[in-house]
DNA sequence: TGTACATCAGTGAACGCGCGTTCACTGATGTAC
DNA sequence: TGTACATCAGTGAACGCGCGTTCACTGATGTAC
């Protein structure tokens, strides 16, 4: 009995665990509507009210998805983000990061990313752990050190002060909204490749996403 | 009895027209998912059988709703883009026309640039209404005649040619891959804004919408 | 160390819900002669 | 213009499905003395 946890608390967290990665096995085959209480209860051989044990609710078990999906996101990008390197390729590196998690996890990115589930109201805590790859990235742009003083229009301005104060950077509003734009852009490539939109254009998914994100590092300044 | 046209055909198109109507309501209320042929029945006053006079099965009439909202997006888009003005004006007017659509049509949008319905293969039909809104950007690069030889990475230049292709325009791929890029980034602020996920970042999120075109026509080097 | 009681994981049945789709039918509308 | 037949919109009942959640219960595990 390590740390004083008794058998019933150990099996509490390991059932807790397999029913939260049954539920993601879920997730990733049917996606976010597929995902139904009673077929995780099922697949794990116990009857469906049992769940109600672990999550007192369907959405409970929806929001613990979200945030294990941010956390693994999140640790992808910080991984890359803090790989030796110029800021430009730790920028590119992690925007890359971001792309190959989502390819991988398409039901995870989606369900993040993604048409909000109906009727689902997303709790504090899962969006505090959907900054951690938007922190990976504001820390890179603090490390590069752009100096670029050209102004930005007034309305802009104090939410660059936000974004900076968030990130814990030093970093002029110009290259803040740069920055802000490429962030979009990033995310916005990534949903059409996953969603489908880019299905006519594009042959070579890669080499479009990757001058797509020199284009930007080119307008945020980062060398 | 214009052109021929029996009461009976008459009655079936004005039906037809009522089911998605009611059926785009409900969508507007409830989302994709909530949307159901029994309660588009229930409204009409028709028993839920009736229905499928009409429509073969839901896919169906899912994808009517999606070629209406591609339609309705595209006409937007095309009428701000053949205002009077600049070719850079054009484009942010288009760009913004596009980005009001979006929200007064928040669960259209999703249901085009969200998150795939499971299930549910868009056909043909589909994609090719799917393309105005694009197309009507497309022009206006073409008439901007912005001259821009710099060179793209070699497996992007082909689907640069494809994408000119496409618009019907001559344009280099350079200045082409920038107006891919800020497409990309065009549908990924919107989205982000739909979706919730500039949520603590902008107060005045039209400013910033504004802000980051403004960068991406920059870039794309619209005058 | 042994006993009495409290905790709590998991069961099994049930409630109430809404869904898409099929099918045999009826009655009104349309068409051919 | 009138009649006989064909078309087809809409009905009502039914099938079979899966869902989230509640509830009283049982038996095993844990705790206090």
């Amino acid at each position: 009995m390590s740390v004083g946890e008794t058998a019933r608390q150990r099996a509490r967290r390991e059932i807790t665990r397999e029913i939260v990665e049954e539920a993601r096995r879920q997730l990733a085959t049917e996606g976010a509507a597929g995902l139904s209480l009673r077929s995780v209860a099922r697949e794990l051989g116990m009857v469906s009210s049992g769940i109600y044990r672990y999550f007192p609710s369907r959405d409970e078990l929806l929001t613990a998805l979200i945030v294990e999906a941010y956390d693994s996101l999140g640790e992808a990008a910080e991984v890359a983000a803090t790989r030796d390197g110029t800021p430009r390729q730790r920028w590119i590196a992690t925007c890359r990061a971001i792309r190959s998690w989502a390819i991988a996890h398409p039901h995870e990115y989606a369900l993040v990313f993604g048409t909000p589930v109906p009727g689902y109201a997303a709790p504090e805590q899962t969006t505090r752990a959907g900054t951690r790859a938007t922190l990976a990235l504001l820390g890179i742009l603090g490390d590069a050190g752009i100096d670029d003083d050209r102004s930005v229009p007034p309305p802009v301005e104090p939410m660059m002060e936000r974004v900076a104060e968030f990130g814990g950077i030093e970093t002029s509003p110009a290259t803040l909204l740069a920055a802000v734009t490429a962030w979009t852009q990033l995310y916005g490539i990534i949903t059409f490749e996953l969603f489908g939109q880019t299905r006519g254009l594009a042959e070579d998914r890669e080499a479009l996403f990757d001058a797509t994100i020199e284009v930007m590092a080119d307008v945020i300044g980062l060398r």
